[in-house]
DNA sequence: TTCCGATGGCCAC
DNA sequence: TGGCCCTCGGAAC
């Protein structure tokens, strides 16, 4: 479930428990063959995440670049680990160490330049201490573009995924089609604000728990997912703030959550890239049927 | 128990 | 724009 929180607690947690022990790698699925005989025997030193990126780092300036995608998984074993599934792309093994790393993305081997290329093309990670509010306000702030899709730009700023979107918009009741251009120096300070808590909080925790969802956690474990979420996969269901209906639209093929009343949706126009997306599901679902 | 859709993002066409 | 990666939670049966 790779949203940034789940990425940097990832690399915080490996940082702990597998950094300075000295791995041998292979790859079960045979897709990373090469690059694990490149990995294999040295000493992992340092977990870095980024956004939705993770990067390994090994002697020897080796670099590990992770993106786990949709799909990808990833677990480590402090003590015996099971044997890896035929689908394990890259396994790192050490006597008191084991990580199984399947589906992802992207895993391949960066050099030094290749790697600052990359994070020199993302955003502003509201979980990184180096970020900078002004710089995300620049880079977010431009343009046309609806805030909601503005936020998954990951160009524009790194780590939020379609529920921390969601939630975020709807914390800060922000209208999710409102032209990024024109968000107010407020309005950003506001929903940058709301963005620092969530990913930091759901970083620690393990998990998204928006302040104010339906039934607060004594104990999140075995709650529903949608009763985590003030709106995000809640559509019909009543806002928890006001009570309207909570709505859902496709936006650029993903769905998007909100809560109309909350955050004044009516008074924005919908963007024709909202409509002409929507007609094509809708005609693809006709057909279909 | 089975099946479907999605918390992403790149690439080929 | 569709395919791919091939996991996982939750709905449907």
């Amino acid at each position: 479930m790779p949203e940034g929180n789940i990425i940097h607690r990832v690399a915080r947690v490996h940082g702990r428990w597998l950094s300075g022990r000295r791995f041998t790698a292979d790859s079960p699925q045979g897709r990373f063959g090469d690059g694990a005989r490149v990995v294999s025997g040295r000493v992992l030193q340092a977990v870095e995440a980024h956004g939705k990126h993770l990067f390994y780092r090994f002697e020897g300036e080796v670099r590990l670049h992770v993106h786990l995608g949709l799909f990808g998984n990833i677990r480590h074993f402090r003590s015996e680990a099971p044997a890896p599934s035929p689908a394990c792309r890259l396994r790192l093994s050490s006597p008191h160490a084991t990580l199984h790393l399947s589906g992802p993305q992207a895993c391949e081997l960066l050099t030094a330049e290749d790697e600052a290329k990359l994070r020199a093309r993302l955003g502003e990670d509201p979980l990184r201490a180096e970020s900078s509010p002004e710089r995300a306000r620049e880079k977010l702030c431009r343009g046309r573009m609806p805030l909601a899709l503005a936020l998954l730009d990951q160009e524009r700023l790194s780590g939020v995924g379609n529920i921390l979107r969601a939630e975020a918009l709807f914390l800060a009741r922000l209208p999710p089609l409102l032209p990024a251009g024109a968000l107010s120096e407020a309005d950003f300070a506001r929903l940058w604000d709301v963005l620092q808590r969530l990913l930091s909080d759901a970083s620690r925790d393990g998990h998204i728990v928006t302040p104010g969802a339906p039934r607060v956690p004594e104990c999140v474990a075995g709650r529903k997912r949608a009763e985590r979420f003030c709106v995000y996969g809640r559509e019909g269901q009543p806002c928890p703030r006001c009570g309207a209906k909570v709505r859902r639209r496709e936006l650029a093929a993903r769905g998007l959550f909100f809560c109309a009343e909350c955050q004044g949706v009516d008074a924005v126009p919908r963007p024709r890239v909202a409509k002409k997306k929507a007609r094509a599901v809708q005609e693809k679902r006709r057909g279909a049927r």
